[in-house]
DNA sequence: TATATTATTGCAGATGAGTTGCGTAATGAA
DNA sequence: TTCATTACGCAACTCATCTGCAATAATATA
């Protein structure tokens, strides 16, 4: 897992430096919640950088496959992605408005340890996802 | 969220009772891990119930419905089910063999009331996957 | 700088999980 | 047994994601 990826780097490995790539790398380093290949393509349009969603999700691959994203899935309905450079976090999915946050205290790490010790299973990587209200929504409700 | 659905409480509500439907259940009942979709069909196959898919996808969305199973997100390409009866718990993913084991230990209820603390956010439920090697894999992968 | 090589892109069409509409069949209350 | 209503199967659909292929663009190098 490489999430200290540069552009340069790509090219040193035979990759080219296009367009498309440079801004999608561009936008994951600025992004702190993930996106879908369809959120990514409308972010793209908006930069004025129109691109065929075949391309976007090659590149999503590509870039997963570089280590420098990594996969998401906050819905069954589709793959999301964020830059691997985060520091290590959780999400908080609000499942009224869809607002998204990080948690960054992470207890699965202690349990890893654990299953381990008991089990003999080796956890390579594990995936946290909490759903329920935000501050706003939870609010808003406890007032109706 | 009713974990001790019985047969004639879903008569009771009006729901009539067939043996697709019992035999669901009833696999379900004695079932430690999740199933897919394709996976129930073929597990109805060989007890000798020929069921469609579009049957098998709704009697799953029914089921979920009315409390008795939840929805458990192991890979992106489908959904799996279990009983919602089952002891709280998370899952172990073999990435090599695919074996599924349970762990009951959880943390993260303790995780949520921190996260309500310092956040406000208001969790409703979790996601726990845990990705790795079952111990059969992992020793096999150290004695090559 | 021009050229050759190779990666990238767009397009059209495929795949596969899950859904919908509708006509027929089965369940169970009266 | 009758009848209202739920469940079922079938065919066709949706939607995320992927593939094959021909055209295009990015590099290395001559």
């Amino acid at each position: 897992m490489n999430s200290n990826l540069t552009l340069s780097s790509l090219r040193d490995k035979g990759y080219k430096i296009t367009n498309i790539r440079k801004e999608i790398v561009n936008i994951f380093s600025k992004m702190e919640t993930p996106l879908s290949a369809q959120e990514l393509q409308k972010k793209l349009q908006t930069t004025g950088i129109s691109v065929n969603k075949t391309t976007v999700y090659r590149e999503l691959r590509f870039l997963t496959n570089e280590g420098y994203l990594i996969e998401v899935h906050l819905n069954p309905k589709e793959t999301s992605y964020e830059s691997s450079g985060l520091m290590h976090h959780h999400h908080l999915i609000c499942e009224t408005c869809g607002k998204i946050e990080n948690v960054t205290n992470c207890l699965a790490e202690e349990l890893e340890k654990d299953v381990f010790k008991k089990k003999g299973f080796k956890i390579v990587k594990h995936s946290l996802e909490f759903y329920g209200l935000c501050i706003k929504c939870y609010t808003k409700i406890r007032h109706e």
